[in-house]
RNA sequence: GGGGGAAUGUCCCGAGUGGCAAAGGGGGCGGACUGUAAAUCCGCUGGCGUACGCCUUCGUAGGUUCGAGUCCUACUUCCCCCA
């Protein structure tokens, strides 16, 4: 939408350069705003499960690109909007959470902030709020005469994410309806606490946004911007953020950085430029030269940008680490300790283990079931040997070099350890 | 307030004469081909069991029937028409 090429700001030319803008509310203004200083701003997010996954890290480098810039970046924690559950992209309610389990979730979420952002009290430290701070203390009655009066049923209706949902003949209840509020209320109170002029948020937030741009232009007369992100998918169209063993999630515990690793590794070949741009630190020159690659060797592009992700999400030897495992795994068809792998107790496994039970024990597979299929379809490999017969028993005899190794398809390899 | 229609495999869309684990897509997974890519072709796609099999599924709750996604009743939500 704001195709303007002419910003002056550091801010905002990266940010273009690198493609992270889709619409902007008012460019010429914030461009100037930039110019004139540090600007705080914010991006919220939801804490309905226990990590992020890669569909934020595009929110996430967005605020680590205004770091970048010389800016001041909040990470908002949406405690309390939680509770009521954003209705956009959702075509049914959502369970709602206890306290407890968005408490978990949002320590859990917060580690990954700090690989990408310095956080502390200086001007351009990152700060983390969250928004249960002052959306809990609310009176209704209270909540509807500050800021009810502000918005019509009218406008309200007209917002795509109200819209789809009654066009899908899905009910959306009234705590859902309020959704866009409790975001507009939030910005008006970072904008009074910090000084906040900015939000930020993927192209589907972009409803939500206007309404708090326009919430503390209206009670406050004070300027206002937001900004959005393209909706990220890849170059054949697909969603992005699922891959080879589900969700691709930030936090280590719930997807390996061999993992991780190789989700980046599988970009495809149109997708490589732009998500160097938009996913690493790497220079423009650098990025240039690495997607002019053509063929095969394109994947040593692939595997510069698979480094550079997992660098800034896991660290640099983690990054290395797994680019040896693959390495060693996929060229030269070695094992690496460095793969993931499952501990089975070693009586256990000397007793003869059912190999279905333990592909799907390993996550290799769902359940059993789909073990069977997989091995029936010649997917299931043991110890590089293809194996059709689910049925079969495992037991010591099966250890090479003291491990099992374990296969679904060609990209999907657990070692099972005796213990 | 009255009348008519709709809700299907817990990813999405969508067929379904009383015998249905339920057509067909999309998506996902696996195989072949390749470069750990894309495109294309093939297979799989509710759970458990080695297996004849058992269990759980068609908005919710009851009922009729040997047997119900399919028929009846009530309820929930949505759409259309009349007031």
């Amino acid at each position: 939408m704001t195709s303007d090429p002419e910003f002056k700001s550091d801010f905002l030319r990266l940010m273009q350069t690198r493609g992270y803008i889709h619409q902007i509310t008012h460019p010429a203004d914030l461009d100037a705003a930039c110019l004139a200083g540090p600007i705080v701003a914010y991006i919220g997010f939801d804490a309905t499960a226990s990590s992020l996954h890669v569909g934020h890290l595009f929110s996430i480098m967005t605020l680590r690109r205004l770091q970048q810039s010389g800016h001041k970046p909040i990470v908002l924690m949406g405690g309390g909007t939680t509770k009521v559950g954003d209705p956009t992209d959702k075509d049914q309610q959502r369970p709602l959470l206890t306290d407890a389990q968005i408490q978990g979730n949002i320590d859990s979420i917060k580690t990954v902030f700090q690989r990408f952002l310095t956080f502390g009290d200086g001007p351009t430290d990152a700060v983390m709020v969250n928004n249960a701070e002052w959306l809990e203390s609310f009176g209704y009655l209270q909540f509807l005469r500050d800021y009810g009066v502000h918005f019509t049923i009218n406008r309200m209706l007209s917002f795509d994410s109200v819209k789809t949902r009654l066009d899908r003949e899905q009910p959306m209840t009234f705590l859902e309806f309020n959704y866009m509020l409790m975001q507009s209320v939030d910005f008006l109170e970072l904008e009074r606490r910090y000084g906040c002029v900015l939000q930020m948020g993927g192209s589907d937030q972009w409803g939500n946004i206007v309404n708090g741009v326009e919430l503390i232009r209206r009670v406050d007369q004070k300027p206002a911007f937001g900004l959005t992100t393209p909706l990220l998918s890849t170059a054949s169209g697909q969603k992005m953020g699922k891959s080879v063993g589900g969700a691709v999630w930030l936090n280590a515990d719930m997807r390996s950085p061999y993992d991780y690793w190789q989700f980046w590794r599988n970009t495809e070949d149109a997708d490589v430029g732009r998500f160097m741009r938009l996913f690493t630190d790497l220079s423009l020159d650098e990025i240039a030269r690495l997607e002019a690659l053509e063929g095969a060797q394109i994947n040593e592009a692939k595997k510069v940008l698979a480094n550079a992700a997992t660098s800034l999400l896991h660290g640099e030897e983690a990054a290395q680490a797994a680019e040896a495992a693959a390495v060693a795994a996929f060229e030269q068809g070695q094992l690496s300790t460095d793969l993931p792998s499952f501990e089975i107790p070693r009586g256990e496994l000397e007793a003869g283990v059912v190999l279905a039970a333990l592909a799907a024990d390993a996550g290799l597979a769902a359940s059993r079931g789909e073990a069977r299929r997989l091995a029936q379809g010649g997917g299931l490999r043991v110890n590089d040997q293809a194996e059709t017969d689910a049925n079969r028993t495992l037991d010591a005899s099966d250890l090479i070099d003291g491990v099992v190794k374990l296969a679904a398809g060609k990209k999907k390899i657990v070692l099972v350890r005796p213990v």
